[in-house]
DNA sequence: AATAAAACGGAGGGTGTCTCCGAATCACTA
DNA sequence: TAGTGATTCGGAGACACCCTCCGTTTTATT
């Protein structure tokens, strides 16, 4: 009986199915990562997140080349769930209500997993390419609400959304008081007005 | 021949003059240490500085304790200019001009002399004494030139000074492109628009 | 069951932090 | 100017973390 060949592209050789202990162990690094850096903070030894993981050095290391690139594999999701999020504000709410809500959303995430925070902002010393999708991805979000409220008339022309998000992302940084939230919330408001045409 | 005495305070005995080598010490290394934060950031190794200073590592420890306290010792200076714009531009300039004249300083100190942005900020986890020095007076000058911009009526009257300086901080840590002076800038003008009383 | 690709794991080398304490240095006194 | 005790120096060393390397083990496939 004649059997049906998948196509395969000539310079991608036979794929073999994955293996599932590593599915596994990567899906237990993560799991024990989420808690770690959500416990005592971004700097955690990453030995020791091996180790609970019940998992070698080596390991870790294989499915995650850096710290950076376990963080942004820990809070992929919740980024994702901020994308999600500003299109449907875009489509049941009026262009300047959606970015605000959406801007107070972000900072209500990043209260809740603190975490996020110092990842989102590229090390000192140059653009580095790490985050590379969960920074689109917000990015993404805040250029289309940015541009629906111009459009709209509310929101004046010249603004450049990415310095809104700086500094969102700014303010989340500086923790120093325990009632930085609402400092942030005031400071959305503030942006918002100030970011009105002028009349 | 009856001689003078210095009075001296029965809890605080007699005060040795403080050793010189200590003094050329600890001023060496603070020289060393602000070549190596403007060269290669904020986390050069501080065993390196020692050895740069022609010291042991003992001896910048003594002097100071953690990483945290060498950069703000380092940093004392810029921020003792800052205070001292704030106390000009208040004598010579209307209220709100002030207040935009200082952050828009503040940002160009920032971008100056980088390292100091991730320093001022504390820690994830707790509001720490760190800065405890710098950042009083940081807030002292930003509270003086709001208070004044509200007095005078042109500032809302219920925003918060550090809400702008929290801002300011946070955007100066974003360091994600290489124009973030401008985006600062751009900024800043947001922030006072925003800031302005509701009409 | 045999085979080879893929993943594992942990020992180990490199680097950075911070302490500890015997040695060296200095301010003060007579 | 020499003596002396307080103060500072210095760097070896204990510890922690990062990350790699490679012999061993597991897995998908034939």
């Amino acid at each position: 009986m004649q059997r049906f060949f998948m196509p395969k592209k000539p310079s991608e050789p036979t794929r073999r199915k994955p293996r599932t202990d590593a599915q596994r162990n990567r899906e237990r690094i993560l799991e024990v990562a989420k808690q770690a850096f959500t416990r005592s903070g971004a700097n955690t030894s990453l030995d020791d997140i091996a180790r609970d993981a019940g998992v070698g050095a080596g390991t870790l290391y294989r499915h995650f080349p850096t710290r950076d690139a376990l963080i942004e594999a820990v809070y992929r999701s919740e980024v994702e769930k901020l994308a999600a999020a500003e299109r449907k504000f875009s489509e049941t709410m009026p262009p300047v209500a959606a970015l605000r809500a959406w801007m107070l959303l972000f900072v209500d995430y990043i209260a809740a997993k603190h975490i996020i925070a110092p990842a989102l902002n590229t090390f000192v010393g140059g653009p580095s390419k790490l985050y590379e999708g969960s920074r689109a991805q917000i990015q993404g979000a805040i250029d289309a609400l940015v541009k629906r409220a111009i459009k709209s008339g509310d929101i004046r022309k010249d603004l450049d959304p990415f310095d809104l998000l700086r500094a969102l992302i700014g303010v989340s940084n500086v923790a120093s008081t325990p009632d930085w939230p609402q400092s942030a919330k005031r400071l959305v408001d503030i942006l918002i007005s100030g970011s009105r045409p002028v009349k």
